[in-house]
DNA sequence: GATATAATGATAATCGTTATCATTATATTT
DNA sequence: AAATATAATGATAACGATTATCATTATATC
């Protein structure tokens, strides 16, 4: 089964990004080059597309949800401040290490181990910098 | 300051509890002893408590916040199958790892170093067991 | 080319959450 | 203790993100 246009164009788009975009930012952007998307297309297709394992859904605090056409496995620093979302590339061998930590407390309750996230939370550079310049008082 | 009736009844009953509840789940729940009690007063008090640092806010993709009582370092399993969420508790030596960990990756990139975020996406053991009767087959 | 199937886009509906605001409770001052 | 100021409550409106509905359009199949 063949992607139709919309959908291909959305998962095209996505992969295309560093950001991770939520849905309405996407479907503006897409809006440009092909005015007549619809919002409810954008929605849907993002939807399936995580559910088929295409892309990633994020979610955080009070945000809307957000896209991330990078499948492999990959950490997230969440700025506290200007609320941008980073990929981070662990080393093969930090990925193991939480592998294993993983596995090890699926394990101690029983569970089957699926997937993990590796979520941090902190201030990125440029938020640094920029208080930085104000004072050094980090929000 | 001494926190309200309200505020210390919502905090103490999330206490007590060793599941996730949402805002919804914890007002319905409060309403039996106190029926009084209005759902704007249980939102605006959690939302409060969290930023108090008291309890924790969890967000997961598509469904609505969860509340933990308990603020001692700790990671969660979500239910692939039924949705709720577990409480794991990692060894000292498994807590060094993930900060380090991340604390590596935060400064890879510049970024200050705040917090950080275990989840593992899995089926709990009563899911494992309901669906071993049924087949062996996961959902 | 005709018919069936699937996906679209506009928009209504839903859900979780926050904002508003008059009322009630608590704290402070006299 | 009464009067006043401050803060929190609870009902409900408003909001933003997302999903559902459904007539229309595109694609695939016969």
């Amino acid at each position: 089964m063949k992607y139709s246009r919309q959908k291909e164009l959305i998962l095209n788009s996505l992969k295309e990004r560093r950001d991770h975009p939520t849905a309405d930012m996407l479907y503006f952007d897409l809006k440009a080059g092909t005015p007549d998307i619809g919002i409810a297309t954008v929605y849907r297709n993002l939807s399936k597309l995580s559910e088929e394992g295409k892309i990633l859904r994020l979610h955080f605090a009070g945000e809307a949800d957000r896209f991330d056409g990078n499948t492999a496995p990959h950490s997230h620093l969440v700025c506290s401040v200007c609320k941008n979302i980073y990929d981070i590339f662990p080393m093969s061998a930090e990925t193991e290490a939480l592998n294993d930590i993983a596995n090890r407390l699926s394990q101690e309750i029983g569970a089957e181990h699926l997937g993990t996230e590796f979520n941090i939370r902190g201030v990125c550079c440029s938020c640094k910098r920029a208080s930085g310049s104000l004072g050094g008082e980090v929000l």
